[in-house]
DNA sequence: TGTATTACTGACTAAACAGTCAGCAAATCT
DNA sequence: AGATTTGCTGACTGTTTAGTCAGTAATACA
C-alpha cells in the first residue's frame, strides 16, 4: 500500500537487474504500479531515489548486526557474532546486498558524505582496538585488519552464495571461515 | 595517433568518473579527438566498445601476472610472486583496475563469457591445487581458498589506494600482508 | 458540511542519446 | 595515373529520457 515504499522496492529489483542507468524511471514507476509522476513526488530527482534506497538498505544492514552483538563475553565471541550476523543478512537478502556492491563500486559513492560511510564500521574499529590492546589480535594497523576482515567476510559472502549450500552446510562455512580469519588475525 | 586506441582510452577514463551509462559516446568521441561516427566504426555499438575495453584490460592484467609466474622454487614463493605482481599492476593501473571494478559489478557481467572470466584464473587453481596435494595448503574446499586469496588481494588493494604510501612502505605492506594470508592458509 | 491541505495522476516537453549514412580523404593496389 | 578499398567524418534522426505541471482524488480539519 505505501508508495513510497513501492517505489523503492522496485527501483532496487531493476536496478540490480539492470544497473541504474539503464533503468528509467518510467519503468519503475510501471513496476510499483504507480503514475509517472508519482515517484517524483516522493524523489525529487532519479539521483535522490538511488541515494535515498542506498541508505535504507545500510540502515537495514546497521540495525541487523548491532542487534546480534550484544551480551557476549569475549571478543572472539563478539566478533563472530557480527560476521556471521553480516553474512546471514547478506545471504539472505541478496538482492539488497548486491545493491550495496554495484552502488558502492559506481560512482555514485562519491555522492555519499564520507561520514555516512564511515558510520556503521565505527563500532567494529572499536572491537578491534580493544582487540590490539588486549594482545589477543595482532599489533597492525587497525585500517590494514579492517581492510581484511570486510574483504573476508565479502569473499566468503560471494562464495556461499555462488555454492548453494543448505543451511547446515552454510553455517559450517560461516564457522569455519571465522576461524580461519581468527587464526591470521592473531 | 591510432584512434581505436584513443577511443579506449578516453572510454576508460570517463566510465570511470561518470559510469558507463552516465557517459555518452559523443562524451567519448570529443574526448579522443574524433569524429561521432569513428566511434561506431570501430565499434558498432556502445556495449561492443564497453565488452572490448573489459577484455583488453583483463588480457593485460593477465600477461602481466602469467609474465612474473617463472622460475621459482617453492609454491610459496610462486604464489607470492603472483600476490604482489597482481597488487603492483593495479596500484600501477589504477584506473584500469576500477574499472575491472566497477565492470565485474555491474550487470554487464553478465554479457561476458563464463569461461572468459575463468580464464585467468586457471593457473592460480592448478596452483592452489598442488599445495593441498604437497600438504602444504589446508585441505579446503578450493573454491573457498580462491575466494579468500582474491579477497584478501582485492582489500589489501582498497587499502593501499586509500593510504598513500612510499614505495618502500607499499612493499612492506604486500609482503606482511601475504604473510598474513599464508598463515591462514596453511 | 464546507474548506484546506496533502497525495497522487498522466499527458506533456525539452534535452539527450545511440546509432546511421552519404560522402570525402588517404592509402593500396594494378 | 586511375581504380578500388579502407579509414574516417559530422550533420542528421527516431527514440528515449528525466522531470513538469495543471488538475483530480482523498484525507484532515473547522
Amino acid at each position: 500500500m505505501d508508495k513510497r515504499k513501492r517505489i523503492l522496492e522496485s527501483a532496487l529489483k531493476l536496478f540490480v537487474e539492470f544497473g541504474f542507468h539503464a533503468t528509467p524511471t518510467s519503468k519503475i514507476a510501471k513496476e510499483a504500479g504507480i503514475a509517472n509522476g508519482t515517484l517524483f513526488y516522493f524523489f525529487p530527482t532519479k539521483d535522490d531515489l538511488v541515494i535515498a534506497l542506498y541508505l535504507d538498505i545500510k540502515s537495514q544492514m546497521m540495525a541487523n548486526a548491532a542487534l546480534e552483538i550484544e551480551n557476549k563475553t569475549t571478543l572472539k565471541e563478539v566478533l563472530k557474532d557480527y560476521y556471521s550476523a553480516s553474512l546471514n543478512w547478506a545471504i539472505k537478502h541478496k538482492t539488497k546486498f548486491r545493491f550495496i556492491e554495484q552502488f558502492t563500486n559506481s560512482p555514485y559513492l562519491n555522492k555519499i558524505a564520507e561520514e555516512e560511510i564511515q558510520a556503521h564500521i565505527q563500532p567494529i574499529y572499536k572491537l578491534l582496538k580493544q582487540g590490539i590492546k588486549n594482545r589477543v589480535i595482532q599489533k597492525l594497523d587497525i585500517d590494514m585488519i579492517f581492510a581484511m576482515l570486510s574483504g573476508h567476510t565479502f569473499s566468503i559472502n560471494q562464495y556461499i552464495i555462488t555454492k548453494d549450500f543448505s543451511k547446515n552446510k552454510q553455517a559450517k562455512v560461516i564457522d569455519d571461515t571465522f576461524e580461519l580469519l581468527w587464526k591470521m588475525l592473531t
